[in-house]
This record gives C-alpha cells, sequence and structure tokens, in this order.
DNA sequence: CAGTGGTCTAGACCACTTT
DNA sequence: AAGTGGTCTAGACCACTGA
C-alpha cells in the first residue's frame, strides 16, 4: 500500500475516512464502525487506525468519547459558535447573536470575490447582507459572498429564516459542506454612512473589519466574508498557541 | 507510577520534560539524549516518550528531525516572527519591522494591569513604548507591561539596542523566559494626538487595537501588550483551525 | 557506516458507557 | 456483562543525517 503513496499510512487512513465523511457516505451524527472492525476492512493495525482518528478528530470532523463509540460531527449552532464566532463582550463572555436578512442577490463575481474564492472572474456567486443583533443592539454589518456552483439551490427557496442562524450549520445540513477552516485579515475602518444607517453609530466611527476566507473539509474555498463589528462594546478574541 | 497522579503517562512525561527546560536543566538550543536513553532513564517505553515529545514538538518547545535529534527550540527572531507577529503587507507578505524604543519606566501596577497579569495592584512593573516600523513608515504604537518580579535585572543594564529586535528572544535569552502562548482582544480606535504624532497619520484615523497577554512554558503571565495599528498599508492574520 | 527519529504492528490491560 | 475507546508496551523495520 506504501509504494505508489509516499504518504504515511496514517495520512492515506485519515484521507479514505475524511472522504467517507464529505461525501455524506457516514452522515453528520452518524457513528462509525468499531475500531476494530475498521481497522480490519481497512487493513490496517489498530494504532494506525487510531492515529488516524485523532487528526480527524483534530479537525473537529468526528468525536470520540470513551465507552460509546466514535461520531461524525454534527454541526451544531454551539459548536460553529464555539469554534468561528469568535466575539466577545466588555467581560470577556461569548455573546448569542440575532440576524437579520437584509438582501440576497445573484450575479457574476467581481475581481476580488474570484481572486479569494479562486473562481475565474465572472463566475456566478451568491451575495447575502446581514445585520448582527447582540444584546439588542446591531453590532456587525457584513456581506457573504458563495460560489454558486456549490449552492445550486440557494437562491430559488430563498429561505431568510435558515440563513439567520449560524450558516455554517445551514451550509451543512442543506449542501453537505463541512467547514473546517478560515484565514482572515484584519484591518480598522471608518463608518461609511450605510454602514452607520445599519449599526446605528456615527459616520466616521472605527470599526473592525474582518475579510474571511473559509475552507471546508475537502479542501474547497466556500466562504468571502466581509464583516464590519462596532467595537464600542465589543472585542474580537483570538488565541495564539 | 499512575496512582498518586490521575493524568496519562504521557502528560506526567511531557511535563517532567517540560520542567527541564523551563529550569534550564536543558538550554535553547541544546540536543536531548537519544530516545532510547530518555526511555530508559525515566522507565516508560518508546512509544510513550514518543508521544511526550510530539507534545513538546506541538506546543513549539522542543524540534526533531529525523537522523540529526531533539533539539530545545531556540527562539530565534524568525521564529518569533512567524508564531507571534501576524501582519502581513496588503500583498499578504509578512514584514520585516524596526523598533524604536521611545520610553522605559518603572512603577506600580495600575487596576487594568494588576487583572490582566495578575498581579496584586501596586505591585511593581515595568512599561516600555516603543514604535515600529515597515517600509520606512511607523505602523505600530505599542506600550508592553512586564511583572518587575519576572525581569529583575532589566530597569538597571536600560539596553534598547536589545529590545528593540523581538523582544521574546530577549526574553529568553536575557531572563530565561519561554514564550508559548497568548490570548488577545481586537477592537478598533480613532488616533489620539499622541498616537497621530507617533504614527504620522491624522488624528481620529482608524486604528486597530490588539491587547494582549502572553504566557511563558510554565504558564506564568509574562506579558501585557497594547498594540495600535495603523492599518492604512498592512493587515493583520488570523488562521481558525 | 553508526546513530538518530519516524512508521507500523500485535497484544495486554484499563476506563467508561450502556444494557 | 458486553462493547466501546484510551493507555502502555515491546519489537521490527524504514528513512534520514553526518562522519
Amino acid at each position: 500500500m506504501r509504494r505508489p503513496d509516499a504518504r504515511p499510512l496514517y495520512v492515506q487512513v485519515e484521507a479514505i475516512l475524511n472522504e467517507r465523511i464529505v461525501s455524506g457516505d457516514w452522515k453528520s451524527g452518524q457513528a462509525l464502525p468499531a475500531e476494530p472492525e475498521l481497522a480490519a476492512e481497512l487493513g490496517v493495525s489498530a494504532g494506525t487506525l487510531r492515529r488516524a482518528l485523532a487528526r480527524l478528530e483534530q479537525r473537529h470532523l468526528i468525536e470520540r468519547r470513551q465507552g460509546r463509540g466514535t461520531y461524525v460531527t454534527q454541526q451544531t449552532s454551539e459548536q460553529a459558535l464555539g469554534q468561528f464566532f469568535r466575539v466577545r463582550n466588555l467581560a470577556g463572555q461569548p455573546v448569542e447573536p440575532d440576524t437579520f436578512i437584509t438582501g440576497v442577490s445573484t450575479g457574476p463575481a467581481n475581481e476580488e470575490e474570484a481572486a479569494r474564492l479562486r473562481l475565474t472572474p465572472g463566475e456566478a456567486v451568491h451575495r447575502i447582507e446581514r445585520s448582527r443583533i447582540f444584546e439588542g443592539e446591531p453590532r456587525i454589518a457584513e456581506r457573504i459572498t458563495l460560489p454558486a456552483a456549490l449552492f445550486p439551490n440557494l437562491t430559488l427557496p430563498l429561505a431568510p429564516a435558515q440563513l439567520a442562524t449560524e450558516i455554517y450549520v445551514h451550509y451543512r445540513n442543506a449542501h453537505g459542506i463541512i467547514v473546517v477552516q478560515s484565514e482572515e485579515n484584519l484591518s480598522a475602518t471608518a463608518a461609511t454612512e450605510a454602514d452607520a444607517a445599519v449599526l446605528g453609530c456615527p459616520v466616521g466611527t472605527p470599526l473592525l473589519l474582518i475579510e474571511r476566507v473559509t475552507f471546508d473539509a475537502a479542501g474547497r474555498v466556500v466562504e468571502l466574508r466581509v464583516s464590519r463589528l462596532d467595537t464600542r462594546a465589543h472585542r474580537y478574541a483570538v488565541e495564539i498557541a
């Protein structure tokens, strides 16, 4: 098994299991076969299988519990919130956002969008405009850009209610896209008139500008998100380990 | 060995090796004993030792190279730069900062500093004011606050030249403090007159405000750093995995 | 070539969960 | 009690480095 593929066996096994999850072979929340069974099926030792499973767990694709079993991670609101939503109030506590869709449209990608999403310019994208409310006050104005090819049935149903909660949960449930990683560029900017109208702040208020590109378990670029966060009463938390 | 300490053996071994590095038993850049020798000395199997070493490597406390050996990580400028310095230019490339010390003082910690550094209010701290220059332009104004108890010989030599480069390298070389983790709160703020003077920007320019608390390998709070980044030509990069 | 870390295996035993 | 994942061991073999 090792000759044609130079990668270590445990990496190959990880890739096989990753593929089974991504392809929907094993569904969200479903239990994987027990370790001895899986190891036998794949023709590797228990140790090698466990090493592959440990890597999948580190990427949050599976969850393992002693005595219970191994399960494909359910992309619940809480899980996505804890992993990707980093806004805290001034006491350092996570906040629970309410979300309102302010606009949805479809059109050709501009240069910036095409570059970030790795599309050819002009390819179709969906755009979602949202505002997010913390503790009664609108604090985030953002635009989400999605490759239309990955979200074929997004425009027609057009269900703002579904998009209002954590959108990564919707991606997973409705489109089978499992979000695992993001890259962000942060900067500061002054609120435009449009920002001021949405956020209820004076024009020129300093805002935290978050430009996020998100990847799924198959390595595809899934989303470009540009958020403007009013930091008068909130902070953006980052850990470096 | 397992009874009195409920943690797994490999965690206990990790703690022992961590302690040897922190205490200066093994110095920066020095090679650890070979695996079979270390395993025998500690009375554990090779597999358990390797698991502990893998965790130390993940925390960047050691570096392992096949055929060469295992070495205590040298906190070089490049290493600290890659791990903790996240400023990029608009092309996404890391920049190399020049640094100028604009002030050093010692005094009692105020409430904010004491809370962040886990000191009792009034305990002595050192304060360093710096500006950092990218591509000829001053882009960061920052104040660093250090517990004086951890940096006893900082004030008397007062060597701006040493503090001008990556300061984490200096911490390690001069004070034996190995930096491994940071927590940050990000927000946006308007440049004050003082900021404008240092950064050469108009008063009111939106700045990225970074409040960072840093921990060392022994789990101590080592530094509070408040940075103001002019993001007109630079970005702050964050990865979520 | 000797010495190092990296991979892979087989098996014993432990700890937890559920029935 | 049965079934699951978690720990620990011993040993064979591979891959890389430097003298």
